[in-house]
DNA sequence: GATCTATGTAGAT
DNA sequence: TCTACCTAGATCG
């Protein structure tokens, strides 16, 4: 269930379970094997997330780095582990818990090196205490390509996914084809701020809630949709529902492959 | 039980 | 722009 706040709240839930203390490795499918026979009984020093990536270090050049893609989930469960069921990537298991990764996109073990250059890839991710938004102001602001996808791309922003993407967009009333060099700086600012709430909010709860008090149910009488990742949303995967703030049917469109979801009249295309 | 769909990315064409 | 990856919940029948 990957967008940055999942990651982030991964990271948190590993270094509590299987940190600073020995982690039994393994990979009951296979593919990880040679790396988990590495690893097997060190301490995890550290897990901690940028974007939509994950990195457990162990030790000097031995960083194991997660990308969970469109499938991959992590499962927990107390000691001690069931059987492997399916394709287990990767387990680890520590004291009290232990953990299952099934479908990654990316699954393994990294040099220092390495790891610096996965992370030079990647834009300000805003749950980060480090992250930099006047690079990503500089970059958004200077190209003529549509905030949608902009706000996608993780050179820029990293952890922002189709969900965020979606929401914050229509919590500013833009269009999502407005091209970035049409953005204002103070709207902008007010973005990043919103952003780094949405997705902090995100990490606390596990569940992506974008809807403001006064267009909840109880206000409006009409349904927010609750997506299965649990979360009261505006526009996400909400195609051909009354828009909770307006009543227009919420529109999809694709945009590079990926569904768009947007209010037409909360977000009108800039006369 | 079968089928559909998706919060993502890399690599081929 | 297309395909592969190859999980799991929702939906269909």
């Amino acid at each position: 269930m990957p967008e940055g706040h999942t990651l982030h709240r991964l990271a948190r839930s590993h270094q509590k379970m299987f940190g600073k203390a020995p982690v039994e490795v393994s990979s009951p499918q296979g593919r990880f094997e040679a790396s988990a026979k590495l690893l097997d009984g060190l301490p995890l020093a550290r897990a901690e997330a940028h974007g939509k990536h994950l990195f457990h270090r162990y030790g000097r050049d031995l960083v194991v780095h997660v990308h969970l893609g469109l499938y991959g989930t992590f499962t927990e469960g107390p000691v001690p582990a069931e059987p492997p069921r399916g394709q287990v990537r990767m387990r680890l298991v520590g004291a009290t818990h232990f953990a299952d990764l099934r479908g990654p996109t990316a699954c393994e073990l990294l040099t220092d090196h390495e790891v610096a250059a996965v992370r030079a890839r990647l834009g300000a991710d805003p749950l980060r205490r480090d992250a930099d938004p006047e690079q990503s102001w500089a970059r958004l602001s200077r190209s003529r390509t549509p905030l949608a996808l902009q706000l996608m791309d993780q050179r820029i922003f990293a952890g922002v996914g189709n969900v965020y993407r979606a929401e914050l967009l229509f919590r500013h009333g833009l269009d999502p084809m407005l091209p970035g060099t049409a953005l204002g700086r103070e709207r902008w600012d007010e973005m990043w701020v919103d952003l780094v709430a949405l997705m902090r909010d995100g990490v606390r709860k596990g569940r992506i809630d974008t809807v403001r008090k006064e267009h909840t149910p109880r206000a409006t009488g009409r349904a927010p949709r609750v997506d299965r990742h649990g979360g009261e949303v505006y526009v996400y995967r909400r195609t051909g529902q009354p828009c909770l703030v307006c009543g227009t049917s919420v529109q999809l469109t694709e945009l590079a492959g990926r569904n768009l979801f947007w209010c037409p009249s909360c977000q009108p295309a800039a006369a």
